[in-house]
DNA sequence: CGTGAATCATTGTGGCCGCAACGTTCGGAG
DNA sequence: CTCCGAACGTTGCGGCCACAATGATTCACG
């Protein structure tokens, strides 16, 4: 119950904290980990198909998404030689540089706000309980209300 | 590391499957922590700048749910005898029933997402994390570059 | 008292996102 | 080859929210 509230009443302030730091260097969340998850990428590029699913963003969100970063040079629409419904996105040499420049001052951010407050016991018994989280995501609550009880 | 990549790549889901979780119910989240918090309270009814920073919400966005709950009259507005510029939101009847009637579904939706899938221990420590992190959270990183962030 | 600053709620505006509908392209069955 | 269904990206629409401006009310101080 205590680890329920502190998360509830937290998790939301932090993020707007790394936002706040991330912002200052010019970039949103949402942008700064469309340019992550394409400069991990073999050619620096990905479907928007699956860079949708990625960032587990439906596919409207992600067009707009990069019509910004399009707009800012960081990532340009190419299509795909091989498949033509496909489009693209590729990280562009100033979304390279871009990238480069702010992903210190993120991961200084991280570690100011989360990672340099608590214990690395503590932490690894967080990176548990998310994996496990993570792990049992799909089975929904079976709506079929048998509901209640479970007061054990 | 494996901590805040465990963190951030579940952090959403598992606020999504809440949020499913409450909406099969007819609730939002949001809907559902306004009425929480007015049932805590002394009389049933806050001030709506009150609720607002409690919520962490700017005052727009307060007055913009609550117009949906109003609506559906499970809160009232109520203008404060003490002072002529505050609106009270006041939990009606049906509103406490309302919530009465989630309330379990929700608990057992969180049982269920999270804490039925950890160890007490790391609970425990999760607890811990949120704790500190949250006591940390009014510094703000202070590295150079003021302000300039991105124009809109 | 009376006046200006502060507090409070609301409204207009714009951003971000999901859903549904659409046009295009691919793949497989007949 | 043809045709139908599936996959893909985009666009119209609406919901939710933050920011700034507005109008009303209260408070502090001369």
């Amino acid at each position: 119950m205590r680890a329920w509230r502190a998360f509830i009443e937290t998790v939301q302030d932090l993020l707007t904290a790394l936002e706040a730091d991330l912002s200052r260097q010019g970039l949103t969340v949402g942008d700064y980990q469309v340019l992550v998850h394409l400069a991990e990428q073999e050619h620096h590029s990905m479907r928007m198909c699956d860079l949708a699913s990625r960032l587990q963003l439906s596919p409207s969100g992600l067009t707009r998404r990069l019509d910004g970063l399009v707009r800012t040079g960081l990532v340009s629409r190419r299509p795909s030689p091989d498949d033509g419904r496909v489009i693209l996105a590729v990280l562009t040499d100033d979304g390279r540089r871009e990238l480069e420049r702010v992903a210190p001052h993120h991961v200084a951010s991280v570690r100011h706000h989360l990672i340099d407050r608590v214990a690395p016991s503590d932490l690894e018994a967080m990176a548990r309980v998310f994996e496990a989280v993570r792990a049992g995501l799909d089975s929904p609550l079976g709506d079929g209300e048998p509901a209640l009880g479970r007061r054990r």
